[in-house]
DNA sequence: GCTGGAATCAACCGATCGGTGGAGGCGGGT
DNA sequence: ACCCGCCTCCACCGATCGGTTGATTCCAGC
């Protein structure tokens, strides 16, 4: 038996999904929430096994009653149920600690399947959705910005080198280190050393765990 | 009619793929290779639909061959089929361009339905490695590491301010600033500001886009 | 009421960095 | 043959940074 709890600011989808759930004899709908405030409240009181959450609601919206979800403790797995595919909600909403993230188009029996791979801890993610979330871990095929030996330097001063450390590294004199540097600042129009450091994560340039 | 090339080293894996398809009318198997040399070769000679391939192969390994394939504009799908689903070998191979990843304990029909897919360009993902693949996304709920303010600092640093212009912007002094810097140092184990940006962004503290 | 963390400020020092203006060699492309 | 980008190197300068020590206030938790 299942326990769950729906959060969706429109009351004909909230009754529509906990007629579906109620027909079924694998799941209890054990309450419903109209934004994200009550979505916290009711997860936390009633700690329900899985979490339907739609994205768009008034007050707190979904995405800030996820993290709030995982900052306070609360277990449920949350799959998130929307409309919208865009990278800028999967990937946040990810990111929060969903474990899923449907469309509300998805087929009746897709939902099903999904709330129980949910409940199981396992992740469901729609097919168009999986597209955009790869999309957005698919590295955007620099346009060699920066030369080989650039992004050496770079790496090295990253790495917390000073430009006479990161000379020795590459066997080249501490005033060519300097000379790099000032094309890669130009090249990313950054200041300093610390502003191209973040500049080169913002373009993919330099890669996090690596 | 689905044209696929088939990436694998051991030929009993190769004929056992090879069988399979052919015994579907809407697949047609045009070639297969042993290593990722012979794949590439192969892929810009016969221009399949979409190649399956195999990570671990002798020589060109299947992840070189993946961005070969891209830098020479070859536009088959390529379709990862491999044993492992560990994070070390799913996002390289995303990374690299692969449009979709397989077990090779998938079931018959969802290989069949898999390269249906990935040769209509949508995206294929084995369960597990829709895990592993959102386990890599999901921000690993950074203990608090920094205080806000100590963050509010970073960022400052990060946009290439200098320490007189990040006080200003907070309204506080330049050695209030330096202070947290060398708080900040401390707590992530970085000797100078560009290496603390370094370690802000692959502790996803900072964030790229942002 | 005490402890401890966070945030604020100060002064000082040497080391490093960033900026400028050169210079030469080497390779690819027109 | 020419130009351009990349890589290499040098010297000088002021500005900034990193390190240290010490201090105060505030608030939250025990």
């Amino acid at each position: 038996m299942i326990r769950l709890l729906i959060a969706d600011d429109h009351p004909i989808v909230r009754d529509g999904l906990s007629g579906m759930f109620a027909a079924e004899p694998e799941f209890e709908v054990v309450g419903e929430a109209g934004d994200g405030a009550e979505a916290v409240r009711l997860a936390e009181a009633l700690r329900p096994d899985v979490v339907l959450m739609d994205l768009q609601m008034p007050g707190l919206d979904g995405l800030s009653a996820i993290s709030l979800l995982a900052d306070r403790g609360v277990t449920a797995k949350v799959l998130v149920l929307t409309t919208y595919d865009t990278d800028g909600y999967v990937v946040p909403a990810i990111e929060a600690g969903a474990i899923g993230y449907l469309l509300k188009d998805a087929p009746r029996d897709e939902l099903l399947r999904a709330v129980q791979a949910a409940a199981e801890g396992r992740s469901v993610l729609a097919p168009s959705v999986a597209n955009t979330l790869m999309n957005h871990v698919r590295t955007p095929r620099a346009p060699e910005l920066l030369s080989p030996r650039e992004l050496e330097v770079l790496q090295l001063v990253a790495a917390g080198n000073t430009n006479r450390e990161a000379a020795k590294h590459l066997f080249i004199s501490e005033a060519t280190v300097k000379t790099h540097l000032l094309n890669i600042y130009a090249k990313l129009g950054a200041p300093d050393r610390a502003s191209a450091v973040a500049a080169a994560y913002n373009r993919g340039l330099l890669k996090p765990s690596g």
